[in-house]
DNA sequence: TATTGACATTGACGTAACGTAAAGGTGTAA
DNA sequence: TTACACCTTTACGTTACGTCAATGTCAATA
């Protein structure tokens, strides 16, 4: 897949400025430049702004951004292990963040005192330096599966952005969709990836889910000619094939 | 207990320097000054710096900060509260993050397979979360809690028919309203047809009907950006046109 | 008492990471 | 061929401070 800088931004939610700054400070330069001057990204460049925006949430600067991508040393691998420590720190911090407004509640409710050191826990970053020395690797153990049930649940009772997210999700279905029919395997994991994507949307639309309603939607998209032409045309065959990978992931 | 800049400084975490600008922008100002000249802090500013620094934390600008403590109207336990929200919000934001490095890091080990839009989840939320924090809340206070909230309760008991019809119903508001559109004349047949296509689909979401709940929602649909690229990117103006069009439908 | 050193003050300029506007070229669908 | 949404470069604007510089203050110590 190739994108242009609007597209590349789109992806990532940043802006087309960000992306041609990027090329300007050198930390993300196009795969190619088109004949007409066009900025075009590849797979590389989008698996690098991935990493870089990584950085960038853990508050690293550009320049130390830059010198630590480009450096021959680089190991991808093991920065996105460096990423979850640290992203299980933030988490850790944030935690604090959240008793020391919870605590300030009751403060001001009467019920609890608080010294004026307190009411600042959580947002000094020294804390999050002790939190990391303290736990690290314990933290991943203690946390894999809750965090990820946890970004599960987050799907379920996310209420005021409902209309954005369901245009993003339905992008998504779309998109991974296109990936997966090229596979021509619904039982593969692009196909289940897809009926999965599905699934979320749904639950999104309709505040619930179950497997049979699930499949009756999938059949419909085939059977009905509209549905079937709005799958279709991001691939022919895209319709039938969502069914096929709907059916498979409900029957699991 | 009384702080010169530095201790307080040192207390919230932040540089002595973060405090006078400050006090120059009028957003915390000391409670006295010394007979020397120093900037002097007592419990009061203590607890306003807190306030500052959650709002700080969830991405406001500080001029918004000082619009916001500065009102008459500014109810510190109710804004606790919000922060509270907030921050689980961010929370949750983070979760995603964490899941998405964990599932990179699985891709790199070959034993899943993932989009390149999966490869920014986590990213694009905090755009939709700082958007919210922008306008999610005026718009709330503007047209209420139910405004969103009903659009939001959406589908929770709809048939697959309901679903079906709800899909093309808009789409029809859309196909209709780009016509509508370029007449240039909201009171048009056109523009009426798409605010009456546009009321059949509400009546389908939230499950009844009122004229001023429809009034509302088309304001919204102007005042808050993420619906107005919606329904400007099938023609621009649209958002505008449709609000005019709800307006003259539900007043006659 | 004089000195030291860590504090304070007000300018004023520097900077990071973009936003935004201007002036123009490109791609494609109608 | 006209519209329109995209692309380009150039360039100045903005936010939230960091960082001198020049100067005054306070508390402890030699």
């Amino acid at each position: 897949m190739e994108y242009t800088v609007q597209k590349l931004g789109r992806l990532a939610g940043i802006s087309a400025r960000t992306i041609r700054y990027y090329d300007e400070i050198g930390i993300l330069k196009p795969a190619r430049i088109s004949s007409s001057g066009y900025r075009i990204y590849g797979q590389k460049e989008v698996d690098l702004l991935q990493q870089i925006l990584f950085y960038r949430e853990l508050g690293v600067d550009l320049d130390s951004i830059k010198k630590i991508v480009t450096a021959p040393s680089f190991d991808g691998a093991k920065a996105l292990r460096e990423h979850h420590i640290k992203l299980l720190a933030k988490r850790e911090q944030l935690d604090i963040l959240i008793k020391n407004v919870e605590k300030t509640i009751a403060l001001t409710e009467g019920r609890i005192e608080m010294t004026d050191s307190e009411k600042f826990e959580g947002f000094k970053q020294k804390l999050i330096e002790e939190n990391e020395a303290k736990y690290g690797k314990e933290i991943k153990e203690k946390y894999g599966d809750d965090v990820i049930d946890k970004s599960n649940a987050y799907l379920n009772n996310m209420s005021k952005e409902d209309f954005d997210r369901m245009n993003s999700l339905s992008e998504q279905v779309l998109e991974t969709l296109a990936e997966a029919v090229k596979t021509g395997d619904p039982s593969g994991p692009l196909g289940q990836k897809a009926a999965d994507l599905h699934k979320q949307w749904i639950s999104l639309c309709w505040g619930h889910y179950n497997k049979e309603a699930h499949a009756n939607l999938a059949q419909m998209y085939v059977d009905d000619e509209r549905f079937t032409a709005y799958y279709d045309k991001v691939q022919p065959g895209a319709a039938v094939f969502l069914r096929d990978a709907v059916k498979i992931y409900t029957s699991k």
